[in-house]
DNA sequence: TTTCAATTTGGAAACGTTTCCAAATTGAGT
DNA sequence: ACTCAATTTGGAAACGTTTCCAAATTGAAA
């Protein structure tokens, strides 16, 4: 006779419904799979076997057989930054009904984790990544993202590879933010924002300018400051500001991050806000709607970035040929408690800045 | 000769592996999964066949044999509260050394959608979960928790089952609270918390209680409100509160989804805090920091949380036969400008409370 | 009936590992 | 040299599916 089981009670198999419904393994497999050819009587029989036996397929060996995880992941910067879980959330719902799992995972700014979180999950097979980047222009990195196995969706990121993106249109924010303060009166307006090898940077420098000179306003280098997202950065770069000759009148804190640096900066320097400084901050955050006075900030739907690319992914993987994806989530303008009128005070000596409009 | 290959250039396997250094299949698997018994010549043989080649072996294939899938998973009510983000952040952490990836997954309150999760998890073969339940007496969800294939580590809840537990000390901060507020001078301190069904709820009452006890102050069962922490719970339990034939003059909101409502409440009768309420936050967050007065607030470490649960998850694997596991974090009361002595025009009518201390 | 194409079915291979078993090798003790 | 146990090794089974292939069945057309 056939040698025994080894455990006591397996799980039930395939084999298991198989059997229990008179037919071949393979069939039982296709009912499972809703694969057209098999006659009904048999897909009844299966499918009682299956409800009778509370079988459910193993994902494992499907991934196996099928090369399909059903699971994508998500590389973040910091997961510890709470909007991002807004994001995650979004992301989320929008896979959760095609029956993608999400696995999450921060890069807490380190190249080399990087590096090794996109080959762990390519040996664990995943169906797809979606990822802010800590760099838009490593070599290392970027070949790595080109020789894995699965999607990958960049966000808010610009890099040369084709890959799918969905950013934000800072750009547009900082204009709105430059209107705004200009609108006030403010012609010395800084912006202080982050690591300048990354396109939040890029695009709210461009969209900085743009405004400015809209406006027709002059703009010195020395008021814009693209250093880095980290550290203690907004805190000095703000004292740096208010500290030398020309200090401006409205401070944009471009990056979430930023922003505490720049409150901190202004109190130690005895700076009232808004009367004596104004301040923007880039990027929306608990801190920026629940300081007294609320700061006036750019804010955007984490949950659009999120069903955006939850959506990319699930379009790739339906059909790899594809074209690249893109798709911009708007930033618009909050106005609260932070900008007003420059001081009159302001004992600055003439500029050659060039006049107002005609 | 034998069939050639099917597709142009597959993923080298061990197979790849085993042929290039002249060993067999099994041997080349010993020498990955350290196996002891291997010479060191074949040893070297295989490594640098492996190095060559840049294998690294297939997650999926080996959890198909090994039945392990190095994968954990976490599943909270809603990821969308920030706090939670850094417990996922510090559990993350703990496990990654060991090699193990995370998944998550919000429950949304909602039942069916954490009975279905934990089925799919077991499919995955995961091999432990971290889980906020939504009830801790639910017979399904009891049952499918214990039918599932894997450990689950209890977050802040008390099921009768032997799961492993990682909790806050809800009842410490309780008393704490109540200690200050009665040494501030308030005798009429209310309580608005969740879900009776829960542990936080049912310990920060017990902690309460015990509180109030111990500062000889008698409760009045319309003081403790326990119903839900969803909806506008927090505001209507205040407006119902501060409405009543006896005011209470200090709220402790238990919960961080209370508090938002409490304090709307608390203006919309114009009440100043602390100068005519008193508030403590059951639960730090983003809101009581950084309102206007700033909340005192019970607080714990998240991440001390986090850190308990992927630790007990790796001990489990690493000794199934291991006891309950269970650990309690301990919470402190942080004093902010939300708490001064009640108000002294307080036109109480003289009630039967016990007097104070001889 | 017979023929032929289309549909349905069973059996087996394949996915890439780990692990079991028995055979081969080694090395110490006589 | 011979025995025996311990170590190392190769070969094959197993994990639970999907999918390929060829055989069997069906049904319509001749």
């Amino acid at each position: 006779m056939p040698s025994r089981r080894r455990t006591v009670s397996r799980k039930t198999s395939i084999l298991d419904v198989a059997q229990k419904a008179g037919v071949s393994l393979g069939t039982a497999s296709r009912v499972i799979n809703q694969h057209p050819s098999v006659s009904l009587d048999k897909r009844e029989r299966v499918q009682q076997a299956i409800d009778e036996l509370g079988y459910v397929p193993d994902k494992v060996a499907q991934s196996m057989r099928s090369r399909r995880t059903m699971t994508f992941a998500c590389v973040m910067r910091d997961f510890t930054v709470p909007v991002l879980s807004t994001f995650v959330d979004a992301m989320q719902r929008e896979i959760d009904s095609f029956g993608f799992s999400l696995m999450v995972a921060s890069s807490y700014h380190d190249r080399e984790r990087e590096l090794s979180l996109l080959q762990g999950f390519d040996q664990r097979r995943i169906d797809g990544l979606v990822i802010a980047s800590s760099s838009e222009s490593d070599a290392a990195l970027l070949s790595a993202m080109k020789a894995v196995n699965f999607p990958i969706v960049l966000i808010d990121r610009d890099a040369p590879a084709h890959f799918d993106r969905v950013m934000i249109n800072h750009a547009q924010g900082m204009v709105d933010a430059v209107h705004h303060l200009a609108s006030l009166g403010h012609r010395d307006v800084a912006l202080i924002t982050g690591d300048p090898g990354l396109h939040p940077t890029r695009h709210r420098l461009q969209g900085y300018r743009q405004g400015m000179r809209a406006c027709q306003l002059s703009v010195k280098p020395a008021w814009v400051r693209a250093v880095s997202f980290g550290g203690d950065v907004g805190y000095h770069e703000t004292l740096r500001l208010l500290d030398s000759a020309y200090p401006p009148t409205a401070i944009i804190a471009g990056g979430s991050a930023l922003l505490p640096g720049v409150l901190r900066a202004a109190r130690e320097r005895r700076l009232r806000i808004p009367q004596d400084l104004s301040v923007v901050a880039g990027a929306d955050s608990d801190l920026a709607s629940l300081s007294i006075p609320a700061i006036t900030a750019v804010r955007w739907g984490h949950d659009e970035l999120g069903r955006a690319a939850g959506q990319f992914l699930i379009n790739r993987l339906q059909d790899p040929t594809l074209a690249a994806q893109q798709h911009q989530v708007d930033a618009e303008l909050v106005l609260r408690g932070s900008c007003s009128a420059p001081p009159a005070t302001a004992k600055r000596p003439g500029r050659t800045t060039r006049q107002t409009p005609r």
